[in-house]
DNA sequence: CGATAACTTGAAGTTCGTCAATATCCGTGG
DNA sequence: CCACGGATATTGACGAACTTCAAGTTATCG
């Protein structure tokens, strides 16, 4: 069953957009894992915390439906926002060797978490510590990527990379690629872009003009990938 | 002697800067984990490669001397600067799960790793797993703070930040927290910072002539931390 | 249906990047 | 040991991209 359990099969993915990334081997055979155990669940309305940084670490948790967010604040008031988190993403991973929370988990519309006794499931359940291993790397990876991304490219084409991306991982639920329906606020986005609302509006905006997109409030449709794509090569 | 395996016993840690991080005791748990193995040891020169990015991920490397940094590129040509990595840290995480290295491990001066078989000391090392578990936890902690502080920082800031974080980890490995020998040139720091080579140089030299360092190359003396703290706090 | 939040758009301002010239260091070889 | 050349670093002037400030528009929720 799980013998493939010390075979890594495949090879370094290239940064973003790769449509056959590394994230839904692992997040898969997580779920797969957990689906028989009988797990708290959790419902979150929007705006709602999942846990807040600071607060005692119990469990992690495993997104099963709705998007989320997690944010880094700093004593000073900046804030950022590690990430947009999905089914089959993991929450609170990035604290498993502490006592407490290091980041905000907060629902960006009605979702639902399961709750993971990790201590427990280390010991019992086999491939589940792979499963943890293989998602502590691939956020590193994820991390590094969108690093890469923020430092190199310019607001045009972090809002093109982005979107291409979620485009990707909407596809992977099972989604539409063409028509995105974002759950972040401009202000949000812009946040984890490193952008200014004000800028990401105007770029979103500027798209529409040159066709590529259409955009309706936080209902994206992308009308023409290829032309996305070359923005990103340079290729003005 | 290593009863403290399972209770983690820090709160969550404020992102840069704050000295008593949560680096120190798992880097040191881990280096007298392995001390006792017969682990092979490598050398490198200046500019060597640990390991390339695309090469089959055979071990783990523990840095034991000298300084390394670890770069992710990108298909067109982008590069960058994930870390820089001194005695304590792993290098090889981040594609823990995968078959082969997603990024470059190079050496910035001579240094010294120890080769570290992962799959092995797995199952036979009690506490190794716990071990890799922090690493690669802190590994995104670390990497979430500085996506923060290039975020919401300025030029002159994000040098500061990165200075006195520098000092943090040299007072950490014995070193004066006073007088800093960046092993890196302008262009990694800039890189590293999200900034052009010729900001940094700029920047350094502003900050002499406020008093507050004291460049030579990349020899730096911290002659006034507090002064330096404050450009952070917003209070110019 | 009104009020508040979310978003868009414009104009002015600032920081940082780009290009270019110069200076300094360091290793190599004469 | 010194001289030379390439790499590394500093400094200046200019321009571009993004931010800031402000006003106006459109949704959303009580």
């Amino acid at each position: 069953m799980f013998d493939a359990a010390e075979s890594p099969t495949e090879s370094a993915p290239s940064p973003l957009l790769c449509a056959g990334g590394s994230q839904p081997a692992t997040s898969h055979r997580l779920e797969s894992l957990l689906s028989g155990l009988p797990l708290q669940r959790r419902r979150l309305r929007s705006r709602q915390y999942v846990f807040h940084a600071g607060q005692p670490r119990q469990h992690l948790y495993l997104v099963h439906a709705g998007f989320f967010k997690t944010c880094l604040g700093s004593e000073d008031g900046r804030e950022r926002i590690t990430g947009f988190r999905m089914r089959g993403d993991l929450l609170g991973i990035d604290s498993l060797d502490l006592a407490s929370h290091s980041c905000d988990a907060v629902a960006l519309d009605f979702g639902e978490v399961w709750e993971i006794p990790v201590a427990q499931l280390q010991n019992g359940l086999p491939g589940f510590q792979e499963c943890l291993t293989a998602a502590l790397a691939n956020e590193i990876r994820r991390d590094w990527s969108w690093m890469l991304a923020l430092a190199t490219l310019n607001a045009e084409q972090r809002v093109v990379t982005f979107l291409l991306d979620f485009a990707v991982q909407m596809e992977r639920l099972g989604f539409s690629p063409r028509c995105l329906l974002l759950r972040m606020s401009r202000a949000d986005l812009a946040n984890f872009l490193s952008l200014q609302l004000e800028t990401v509006a105007r770029v979103l905006s500027r798209l529409q003009g040159r066709g590529l997109i259409d955009v309706a409030r936080r209902e994206i449709r992308i009308e023409d990938r290829a032309g996305m794509l070359a923005l990103l090569s340079g290729l003005h």
